[in-house]
DNA sequence: TTCTTCCATGCAATCGATTGCATTCTTCCG
DNA sequence: CGGAAGAATGCAATCGATTGCATGGAAGAA
C-alpha cells in the first residue's frame, strides 16, 4: 500500500518466484538469499522491528508475499518459548454457562493476539489430566480452567505452577492452589433462590445439591441454609440430597423426596438439569408445578426459559467471567513475575423468576 | 545440585536431583550428561526405539523421571514437522449436534494419540479465517471442519491443500474443495419429516429453510419438495422461507406464515431452534400445536425433548459422524500421500416423532 | 585365534526463527 | 575535513529434539 522511491541502493526488487504448491517451504533464509540480505534482517523486518528501515521492511514484506512465505510459528515458538496460545479446560463445552465463558475468553484473547485452544474433560479426572499434560507439553502460555467434578488430586496442575505457567480458575475452583479465581456469587445465588421460595410462602424447602468437594456447591447450599435460618426455618438433613446433578440423578433425587413421609413444597436444585428432571418427574406423577411443588434451578440454561413450566433460576454472568479470566491471565502472561497476591473475584448472580416457582 | 556416583557403565544409577521449581528445564542433554551417554541415545530410549537395549532404556527412563524431565514437545514438533494435533472448527460449540461430533472426534483422536484443539467460528467468516490461519501456523496435522454460514470464499482453506494438510468436512461441506466429506442424509431427513406430516393428514405444509448457499439446507429442502410431489402436493413458493435459522429469524418467519392469506397447517423447520421459535410464537398467539399447526424440527437438540409440546425432529448421528471424520482424517495423516479419490460419506438420519406433530 | 556380522551407541547436522553483539555505513558537528 | 554518534544490517550462536551415518564392541563363524 505504500509506494516509496529511492535512488542509490535501489530496492526496486521483485522476486520472480512461482509459488509452487506444496513444495519445500519458503523460509526467511530463502527470502534473504533472494534479496541478498541476511536472515536476521528479514526476521526483524517481518516483525516490524524499528531497527530496520521502512524501505527495507517494505521490500522484504513484498518479497515474502510474492514468495508465498508462511512463517513457521512452531519454530518461532520453540525459539522464543512462547506460543501466544491459551488453553481452556472445561468440563463440558455444550453447557451454556461454559460456552458463554469460552466466548468471553475468546473475545479478550483474540483482541490481544492470543489463540485459544479449548478442551473438554467430560467431568472426568483422567481426561482432565491428559489434557493438562498435553497443554503443558505444547507450552501454552497460560491456562484457564474449571475442574471436573471427579477431580480431587491436583498433581496434574502442579505442572503449571512448577514452570510458572499462569493459571486462572473459574467456577469450579481449587482452594489448594494459589491462583486467580473467578467465581459467581454462588452463596448469594443459593440465598436468593431460597429466599424467593420463602417469599412465595413455601415452608418445606428441600435442596438437591452437588458434590460437596466442590466449593461452588458448598456455597450454593450455604446460601440456601442461611436463607432458611434467616426466615426462622430449620434446615433439615432429610431435605438435603447430594448427587452429580445429571438428568438421572435428578430424577432419583426428586423421587426420593416425593416418596418420603414428609414431602417438600419446594425444591431448590443446584443446577437446571436437575430442575428439569424434577419438573418432568413431577409432571409424570401428576404433581403440579408450581402449585404443589415450586422449583428453582441454577445457571439459566437456555432450555430453562422454554420448557413448560419455564424454570426460575439463577443467572451467572458467564461471558463476563470469561472476559475477566482472560484479562487476568493475559496480564500475568505479559508481566513475567508471579503476583504475590491472588484475588478471588466474585461476580454477581441474579434471580430470574419464571413459572416454576410462582403460583398465580 | 547433583551428586552422582558411578563406576564404569554402572546401571545402578540414581540421580539425586532436587527438582527445582521453575528453574531451567531439564533436557535430554542434561540426562545424557548425568548418565555420561549421548543425547541421541537418550532420545531414542525415551521413544522406545528398539535399537537401544532394554537395560539402557530403563536406566534412562528412571533418570528422566528423577530429574523431572518434561519433553519439549514444541522442539520435537519443530524438528519432526508433526504436532500430533488435529484442529476442529465448528460454527458453535454449544450446539448439541456439534458437540456430539466433537465428542466423536475426540474419542478416536485420543485413542490414536492425537490431541484435539477445538475452535468456534461463531458462524463468522472472518473468525473462521483467523482460526484457519492460526491452525495452519501452528502446523496441525489435519483439520476437521464445518464451515460458517457466512462463508462463501474458500481462500483460507487453500492454505491446507497447498501444504498437503488433510482436511475433512462434515455437515456443512464445501463442494469446491476436494476432500472427504461426512454428511448426514439431509435429503432423507427433509423427506421423512415432510412425509410424516403428510401422513398426519396435513395438506398445507410450509418450510422454514436455511441459507441456500449451504448444501445441507438445499438438501433438506429438496427432501421436503420430493415428499410433497410424491404425495401429489404442489410445492408453493409462498410456503418456503429462508433465513439464518436463529430464534429471532424463526419468530419472524412463522409470523409471516401465519399472517398470510393462506395459513399452513404444518411447518417443517430446518432446525430445532426455528421449530422452538415457532412453537413459542404459536403458543403466544393461541394457535394450538399440533392441532392447528403441526411442527417438525431438525437436529434433535436436547431441548426438543423437554419443551411442551415436545418437538418432533430429525436425529443426526453426530457422534458417529465425528468418529468417522476423525478416522478418515487420521488415516490420511498417517499415509502421507493424498488419496486420489475422496468419498462423501452420508450417514443415516432418523425421524423422531413427538408431540408437536401428532394430534391424538 | 582371526575375521565377519550385528547390536548398541555416539557424532554431528538439522529443523526455522530469534537475538546479543559486532560491524558497516550515514550523517552531522565542530 | 576528521571524528563521533547513530542508524541499519550482518554474524553466529541458540533453542531441544531427532536421525542418517559412522563407529566401537561383542558374539559367532571359520
Amino acid at each position: 500500500m505504500q509506494s516509496i522511491a529511492w535512488k542509490k541502493n535501489n530496492l526496486n526488487f521483485t522476486a520472480k518466484i512461482i509459488r509452487m504448491s506444496n513444495q519445500p517451504e519458503t523460509t526467511i533464509h530463502d527470502i534473504a538469499k533472494a534479496l541478498n540480505i541476511s536472515a536476521s534482517t528479514v526476521s526483524r523486518a517481518l516483525n516490524d522491528n524499528p531497527l530496520i528501515s521502512q524501505a527495507t521492511r517494505n521490500k522484504i514484506k513484498k518479497a515474502a508475499a510474492e514468495m508465498g512465505y508462511r512463517p513457521n510459528v512452531v519454530a518461532a515458538n520453540f525459539r522464543t518459548k512462547r506460543t501466544n496460545t491459551i488453553g481452556v479446560i472445561v468440563p463440558l463445552i455444550n453447557r451454556h454457562f461454559f460456552s458463554s465463558v469460552i466466548s468471553g475468553i475468546e473475545e479478550v484473547a483474540y483482541e490481544q493476539g492470543f489463540a485459544v485452544s479449548i478442551s473438554q474433560s467430560n467431568d472426568n479426572f483422567e481426561k482432565e489430566s491428559k489434557i493438562a499434560h498435553s497443554l503443558f507439553a505444547n507450552r501454552v502460555d497460560g491456562v484457564i480452567l474449571s475442574i471436573a467434578m471427579g477431580t480431587s488430586s491436583y498433581e496434574h496442575l502442579k505442572l503449571f505452577s512448577e514452570r510458572q505457567i499462569p493459571l486462572v480458575f473459574f467456577d469450579r475452583v481449587v482452594d489448594e492452589i494459589n491462583a486467580y479465581k473467578i467465581v459467581a456469587d454462588d452463596f448469594r445465588g443459593g440465598y436468593l433462590a431460597t429466599r424467593h421460595l420463602i417469599e412465595q410462602g413455601r415452608k418445606r424447602i428441600a435442596m438437591i445439591g452437588g458434590p460437596q468437594n466442590l466449593r461452588i456447591y458448598q456455597n450454593r447450599q450455604a446460601g440456601y441454609i442461611t436463607a432458611l435460618q434467616e426466615a426462622g426455618l430449620q434446615p433439615d438433613d432429610a431435605f438435603i440430597l447430594h448427587n452429580s446433578l445429571t438428568r438421572k440423578d435428578g430424577t432419583q433425587a426428586i423421587s426420593k423426596l416425593m416418596n418420603a413421609a414428609i414431602r417438600p413444597d419446594a425444591v431448590f436444585c443446584a443446577n437446571d438439569t436437575t430442575a428439569l428432571s424434577s419438573i418432568i418427574y413431577l409432571r409424570e406423577n401428576n404433581i403440579k408445578v408450581p402449585e404443589e411443588v415450586a422449583i428453582v434451578g441454577f445457571s439459566n440454561e437456555p432450555f430453562a426459559e422454554v420448557v413448560t413450566p419455564s424454570i426460575s433460576t439463577i443467572k451467572q454472568p458467564g461471558f463476563e467471567m470469561g472476559k475477566k479470566a482472560a484479562e487476568l491471565l493475559i496480564r500475568q502472561i505479559n508481566q513475567k513475575e508471579t503476583p504475590d497476591y491472588f484475588e478471588t473475584i466474585t461476580m454477581p448472580t441474579e434471580l430470574i423468576v419464571r413459572e416454576s416457582s410462582v403460583s398465580k
